[in-house]
DNA sequence: ATAAGTTGTTTCAAATAAGAAACGACGTTT
DNA sequence: AAACGTCGTTTCTTATTTGAAACAACTTAT
């Protein structure tokens, strides 16, 4: 992903690149910001700033209110008409719903952004209490369990490339203090199937979690189960886990995917 | 809108303003293009079109396989930075959940971007089946209950604007057919405070809406219940309908809105 | 098989956008 | 009240980006 843009970074549209780091300078935090702040933040010349505002602003991808600026309505266009476009999140909403009636607790699917983790689907069934996570919130991959499944496909190297650093960032006792111990959780979830934590991520929150694999055989989705306690009894949990696997399966057979039969 | 924004034109940066048409060409018909393609439809030399590829690839924003191009993961950021940071979806999510549960049916928080509808917030209480319409989605304003209630602050001259064409799009028997008619059934919905359709867009399927306003007293989205029948019982329908407009109300006092008292 | 048409990429001169400087308005500080 | 700083906007020259032209690889048509 890095290789193959090499050398095109001479032909960055320069406008268009600092348009587009100025829409993702807005965040949660940061919903409303003024043009110097921009600047400042940018490391621009207000002018430039100005310039980029104008355009943002006859476009409809920010709004004035007074001199601050927000997010427009038009962003919306555009993140929608990926997720509708793909073809995960169509083929994927039915196998969670099913999932979800069955296990009876919410399912979600993820993709992987670089280092973070992304809900592209998510279904909750009815009494369950909504998590704050919705469609499009991203969680970094090396703290969840949903991460460490879409980590699988990377080899140690590639794992290295992806946290050059020592030390990575805790979340909680149970994250993985260094790469290695990253890609060894890894290695032990692709050789059992699935993935399981209790309390990863947040301490009071299970989660079963499983690979989706395209028909090239490359893992494109991790798929699984939030379970709203700490502990899940043994009984429970091994039919459960089961039926995590089978969907993910199943909707990686959709995608294009024949399982190995090599073994 | 358009005033506030005239003079403005001067100011645009080319590379960000197609950078984003760019974008904008793919949806869920188009979901991968190829650069000539892309070239064709936007009129532009195939050199800028590449460079303007290379940049949005750098970035995420476009993915590319082989020679298509698909949307990229990046845009997912700026749509959902927005809704989160949308103090309208943070207020009426409690709200919806509430009137769901209370009514049984599923609930929805609709705003306007210029002739469409996009739904911001949407719950469905278990058992229903999920109706196609997720946040995001658009659907044509002059159409739709909910749309009509978001066009209630126009006049008739600002409603011509919008609408310049004679004819209006039709898409059921109901639609009305000129910016006149639509008008009427506008202030109409405005007099009785509420819009009521059984079968309006989808005839199998019934709306109860009502306006949500902010501090300044502009409506600034419509709050509506989705009943999947073709018609209501008049039992239920006058509770439910009151239900509705108490919920818009609610949340139109959140966001500052103290109802008129001048009558 | 050959020619004509596509397409991805590169180069380079000419048109254009970027940023420094400046203006006017406003707010703050001394 | 005066001086200073900040901000939104405008102007203008320089530096940059743009798009025509060209190249190479490839596909399609004859």
């Amino acid at each position: 992903m890095s290789e193959k843009s090499e050398g095109l970074e001479r032909y960055v549209v320069p406008g268009l690149e600092r348009g587009l780091k100025l829409l993702l300078e807005f965040n949660r935090h940061n919903a409303a910001l003024t043009a110097p702040e921009l600047a400042k933040r940018m490391e621009l010349p207000r002018t430039t700033v100005f310039r980029l505002l104008a355009t943002l602003e006859i476009m409809g991808f920010v709004t004035r209110h007074g001199n601050e600026y927000k997010l427009g309505m038009s962003v919306l266009r555009l993140g929608f008409e990926y997720l509708a476009s793909l073809e995960l999140t169509e083929l994927g909403q039915p196998v969670l719903n099913r999932l979800s009636q069955e296990i009876g607790y919410s399912c979600n699917l993820v993709v992987r952004d670089e280092r973070s983790i992304v809900y592209v689907a998510k279904v909750t069934p009815p009494g369950i209490l909504a998590s704050t996570v919705t469609v499009g919130t991203r969680l970094p991959a090396h703290a969840t369990v949903l991460g460490r499944i879409l980590l699988e496909d990377l080899s140690l190297s590639e794992l290295r490339e992806l946290y050059p650093e020592n030390q990575l960032e805790g979340y909680s006792s149970n994250t993985p203090q260094t790469v290695e111990s990253l890609h060894d959780m890894v290695q032990q979830d692709l050789k059992r199937g699935y993935a399981l934590s209790e309390g990863f991520y947040e301490s009071s929150i299970s989660t079963i979690a499983a690979p989706v694999r395209d028909g090239t055989g490359k893992i494109v989705a991790a798929l699984g189960a939030t379970i709203p306690s700490s502990h899940i009894d043994d009984e429970q949990l091994s039919p459960m886990v089961s039926k995590v696997r089978t969907s993910a399966e199943e909707l990686s057979r959709l995608l294009g995917y024949t399982r190995a039969r090599g073994y």
